[in-house]
DNA sequence: CGATTAGCAATTAATTGCTAATCGGTGCTTTAAT
């Protein structure tokens, strides 16, 4: 089989409408992979280059790319990057709701004539059947879905439609898919190939060991040591750097008592209007503020090469966050450092956030209303008064639990053998369960991770799937030489890294790590967990399992 | 789950302490009134 070679014409195609003398490690790959018209998920940390991976090959194939991608902020950026090259081959439009309906239909028309190439769009513009009959239209070559992880993190609850992407981009011709992200654990990677329904997809990961971070956590026993921790830190580190709270509330006030002790600081979170945010959001860029503290909306969007640390004022919810919201410094290639600063109460607003049972009553109502024929999800909102929300929420839970699914028009429909609306409304409420407690062994992940004596880079990466060999020698446990004597204390791995073992009550599960005698073990039902290596081995309660 | 606040009783007038209630993150939409 001839294979073809695409770096010459990729080289090429950056310089001339790009301007990119060079393509980066880790680009390449999943551009020829693009190319070939494969599905593919690219998981690549640093900010700079993620985009170039489906625009470089965007230009060589026929057809134009529909980029979805989830805020329109982070839209309006990356449009005006690309038409300050005034080049119509990379010319970008977009519609949203931010478009009158005549600049709408202009966007379409740019498109249609071949005087623009990308559409930017939302997946909720997308669940509009009028748009995505449009979009259909435009015979789309290249789907590319931006900060792929929101289908994960957003999809199951806050933005149901990102659930339905998978049909969405069915509806529009199901051209070749490329999902894009900087962090996606194994749990998230298959959630996100399930959702969007990927064929067989090449999965590409790189550049996790940023080597010029330095990781730091410390424990709190109270807000008193946790603040003159902060303070210490603000003492010797350059600016800028962010400092990550958990509540709105928190932001407000930690920026106003820093600024009256001398630390200029201000805040950010979603709760902002959206005038007084994107001017934050602009200060934050140009250097006007040195200190932002910000809840988790000050995130994606946010590519400063120069962030100089980012400190955490709470436990995140999972590495996953955490991963993300580190590695949003020293893009530059300069140093940066991380400074996690917990408490073991801040564990209990991740578990609030991750709560809530869905109502059983109102599952088999929907179920049963989708028995009535088929219908789109504004007849279903009117059958049963569901808000949208909760209608996309439970819509997706019970299409887990096979009685319903998605079909023509994008009307939900009941499968042939689907179980009665009683059985049905059960099976989700099970389906959900499941999908906390993975959400809640993340969680313990991230705490794992805080609690650790090990190579941090070891232990976070070990939660990402990737075995690295030797400890990190940028973490606080590799310096102070902590990590080495853990390193010495782990004894034999009874199973190998990445071997697949099964436990009786929480069936099968992949080896991700081992630290002193625990070993860490990724379950397809349960998630995440530890595990004692002497129990284990005194009781036979994992056994090595043959690869499916 | 836990921090904060609202409400109330008790004491002796403006505070104290208790319990119960409440709130907590992420953003797309669209629509109606200026």
């Amino acid at each position: 089989m001839k294979i073809p070679v695409y770096g010459p014409r990729l080289r090429r195609a950056a310089r001339k409408h790009f301007g990119w003398p060079s393509l980066r490690p880790g680009q390449l790959k999943p551009m020829r992979a693009v190319l070939r018209r494969k599905d593919a998920l690219v998981v690549l940390p640093t900010g700079a280059g993620k985009s170039a991976i489906y625009q470089i090959p965007a230009v060589l194939l026929p057809g134009p790319t529909v980029v979805i991608s989830p805020l329109l902020a982070l839209q309006q950026d990356q449009i005006a990057a690309l038409n300050e090259r005034d080049d119509p081959r990379v010319r970008a439009v977009r519609v949203s709701s931010a478009e009158t309906p005549a600049q709408q239909r202009e966007a379409i028309r740019e498109i249609q004539q071949g005087r623009a190439e990308f559409l930017f769009i939302t997946p909720e513009q997308l669940s509009d059947p009028e748009r995505m009959a449009e979009v259909r239209a435009l015979r789309p070559g290249l789907v590319a879905v931006d900060e792929a992880h929101c289908i994960s993190a957003w999809g199951h609850d806050f933005r149901p439609d990102y659930l339905s992407l998978g049909h969405l981009i069915k509806g529009i011709g199901r051209p070749p898919v490329l999902a894009l992200t900087a962090t996606a654990s194994p749990p998230v990677r298959e959630d996100i190939i399930e959702r969007l329904h990927l064929r067989r997809p090449e999965v590409h990961v790189s550049g996790l060991d940023r080597r010029n971070l330095f990781l730091e956590v410390a424990h709190c026993p109270d807000e008193d040591y946790r603040w003159r921790r902060l303070a210490a830190l603000l003492d010797e580190a350059p600016r800028p750097g962010i400092v990550y709270v958990a509540t709105r509330r928190a932001a407000e006030d930690l920026a106003a008592r820093l600024t009256d002790a001398g630390y200029a600081a201000d805040f950010y979170h979603g709760g902002m209007a959206a005038g007084a945010r994107r001017q934050r959001h602009e200060d934050f860029t140009e250097d006007r503020v040195g200190i932002m503290v910000a809840t988790s909306a000050f995130g994606m969007g946010i590519d400063k090469p120069n962030i100089r640390w980012v400190a955490h004022v709470a436990l995140p919810d999972s590495p996953d966050s955490y991963f993300q919201e580190i590695g949003r410094m020293g893009r530059d290639g300069e140093p940066g450092r991380a400074l996690l600063l917990w408490r073991a109460e801040d564990e209990a607003i991740q578990r609030f956030f991750a709560g809530g049972a869905p109502d059983v009553t109102e599952l088999r109502e929907l179920a049963a209303a989708l028995r009535a024929g088929p219908a789109t999800k504004t007849a279903l909102k009117e059958r049963t008064g569901l808000g949208p929300r909760k209608l996309g929420q439970f819509l997706g839970l019970l299409e887990q639990a096979g009685a319903a699914t998605a079909g023509q028009g994008n009307k939900w429909t009941v499968p042939v053998f689907a179980p009665l609306p009683a059985a049905a409304a059960e099976a989700a409420v099970a389906a959900y369960e499941r999908q906390q407690v993975v959400q809640r062994s993340r969680t313990d992940m991230m705490r794992g991770f805080a609690e650790s004596r090990a190579c941090r880079t070891q232990t976070l990466l070990a939660y990402f799937g990737e075995d690295v060999r030797k400890p990190c020698g940028h973490c606080d446990n590799c310096v102070e030489g902590v990590a080495a004597d853990v390193e010495e204390a782990t004894g034999d791995a009874p199973f190998a890294v990445h071997s697949t073992v099964r436990h009786p009550e929480w069936g099968s599960g992949m080896v991700m790590g081992y630290e002193e005698d625990r070993v860490t073990v990724l379950f397809e039902e349960v998630g995440y967990k530890t595990l004692s290596v002497p129990v284990i081995e005194e009781h036979d309660l994992l056994v090595a399992e043959k690869k499916k």
